[in-house]
DNA sequence: GTAACTGCAAACCTTTTGCACGATT
DNA sequence: AATCGTGCAAAAGGTTTGCAGTTAC
């Protein structure tokens, strides 16, 4: 019944952390994985994902909804808005434009409490600008 | 090389843009094709997911990104933004407030060139809002 | 007649989980 | 000592795909 464990400092979760902070581009939890590995050869995935959860859970990290089947993770726990390219996945922060771009509304609407909301700005990225690949996804448009 | 083949009018797909245009609500693909087949038992769900995609790319409907592992579909093809409950994952349509909530930025953003954004309002619904069960996914926050 | 579409089942991909062992507090 | 976390491998859950037969045009 305990929903609250203590949690541990792990090797583990200190290092899945620090790889994911040097990055300012957002990894999905596979290619974290691979960078994991290079300094901790024996981590294994699930024990990524398990730790990329309770990181996410405690704030310390962002979980993204990119759009693609796969999660992508922020090392960079504040409230900031980013594009995602519609052909190749890429995802970037978005530095110059202010962070309150969405017009506030009420507290309820249609019946819901409004806790937040989610904003992402879809396009098409420099290298995809130029060489235009087959959409990942229809998810993106 | 046809990346434009003619489509057919076949039985299965009108009868999934059907059923989903009857909804106000965003079913997924699994619970559409539960609809679907109460009036053709034979009709599979991958015939039911490729015929999705097909009408989300012609536009004629919408596959919205929900934040949960499902995809939801929308048989309202026009632009207009949602409300997802961060315990059960209902997702309702905003009426009450304006269609232009985010403020417009310019058309290109850190050499990404923008086509579009995706909004949409974490809350907890009507149902929820009493009877508090676990949340659902960690992707809705 | 041609090629798009279907049903079926297997494959795929990302994520989660059960278990026995190991590590942190 | 207690219990949280790990590695491994299997399973789960949603979606896609290959194939042979069917249907819309």
């Amino acid at each position: 019944m305990d929903r609250n464990p203590v949690r541990r400092n792990t090797k583990q979760r200190q290092v899945i952390l620090e790889e994911l902070r040097k990055l300012t581009s957002h990894p999905s939890a596979a290619t974290l994985y691979e960078l994991v590995r290079m300094r901790m050869p024996n981590i294994s995935l699930g024990t990524v994902y398990r730790n990329l959860d309770l990181l996410a859970d405690s704030g310390a990290i962002q979980k993204l909804n990119s759009g693609t089947p796969e999660a992508r993770y922020d090392g960079n726990p504040d409230q900031h808005y980013h594009v995602a390219c519609t052909f190749c996945g890429r995802v970037d922060d978005i530095h110059d434009a202010p962070h309150d771009l969405v017009r506030p509304i009420g507290s309820t609407l249609g019946g819901f409490e409004i806790l937040g909301h989610q904003l992402q700005f879809i396009g098409i990225c420099p290298k995809c600008r130029t060489n235009k690949p087959d959409r990942i996804s229809t998810k993106i448009h």
